[in-house]
DNA sequence: CCTTTAAGTTGTACTATACAACCAGACCTC
DNA sequence: GAGGTCTGGTTGTATAGTACAACTTAAAGG
């Protein structure tokens, strides 16, 4: 029978293991791209390019570190910078042919990873669950 | 009706998200105790002390790190060690009175945030998420 | 215009982390 | 029981990620 207090304390005990881990098993997955970088590529995928700024506001980072980890991405080719047509001080980052080819290449590892691990469930409960998550992170509030 | 691959992606994207909050989050709750002490704490209580090897093995941390974590952890005078009776080598990490009253507040911090946002949560649905995290951090092996 | 605001970069500092070198005590084998 | 090896722990060094503050340049608004 279920207890509520009982249930809550599962919750926050499995989520924090998880969260301890979750870095370190992204580099594991991936280790030409951190969990940060990874998540920067795909938002810029996503919406098809954006300003630093709008990374740094929808990420809750220092506007100094997106610059730092750009810089990083720029430098290996995955991201470019193009002129802002309307704010002379703006850039506009896009990924380039190489970032977009690497994110494909991490999603689809991240994704076979996620597959495998969930291979024995069946579809009710990986519906249930994707539903709970949800749930979850929405209460978090705009973070991401 | 459920799509196992679109209710994979969806549990990816938002454990993915999770984890990116996760640190920072921690921070914010309780800015005297990182994710990672507040882990080592947290250990220490439950098994009523171990050994440092025991600690980086059990979260896979090098044990350099856990040396310098504890070096830090025993300077806010939340650790203490004893030598070990059976091992001239080994030391046996303990809380301290300040490290257990300490922890005692994070934890109570900690899972009064945690109810408050499954506040709105009915009993099975907890009851359910619980027992499907559970059986997500299960397939990762014996991390923790 | 001149002041204020916004976008980005750079200097500096701190934390968490790993790996390698090392020390000291324990254990094993002959 | 002496020497070699293993184990627990610390320290040196390096890297990544992050923040805050100072600065530069451009836009916006009185």
């Amino acid at each position: 029978m279920p207890d509520r207090d009982a249930s809550v304390e599962t919750i926050q005990r499995e989520l924090t293991a998880f969260a301890r881990r979750a870095r370190s098993a992204a580099a594991r997955m991936h280790p030409e791209l951190s969990l940060v970088s990874f998540t920067l590529l795909a938002h810029l995928e996503d919406r098809g390019g954006c300003r630093a700024t709008d990374l740094a506001a929808h990420y809750l980072l220092d506007k100094s570190t997106v610059s730092r980890q750009i810089a990083a991405l720029e430098r290996l080719d995955l991201v470019e910078r193009r002129p802002a047509p309307e704010d002379q001080r703006a850039q506009v980052l896009h990924l380039t042919p190489r970032g977009a080819g690497t994110l494909a290449q991490v999603t689809a590892n991240r994704r076979a990873a996620f597959r495998e691990r969930l291979a024995d469930w069946d579809e009710a409960d990986l519906d249930r669950f994707a539903g709970y998550l949800l749930r979850y992170n929405a209460s978090a509030g705009p973070l991401d």
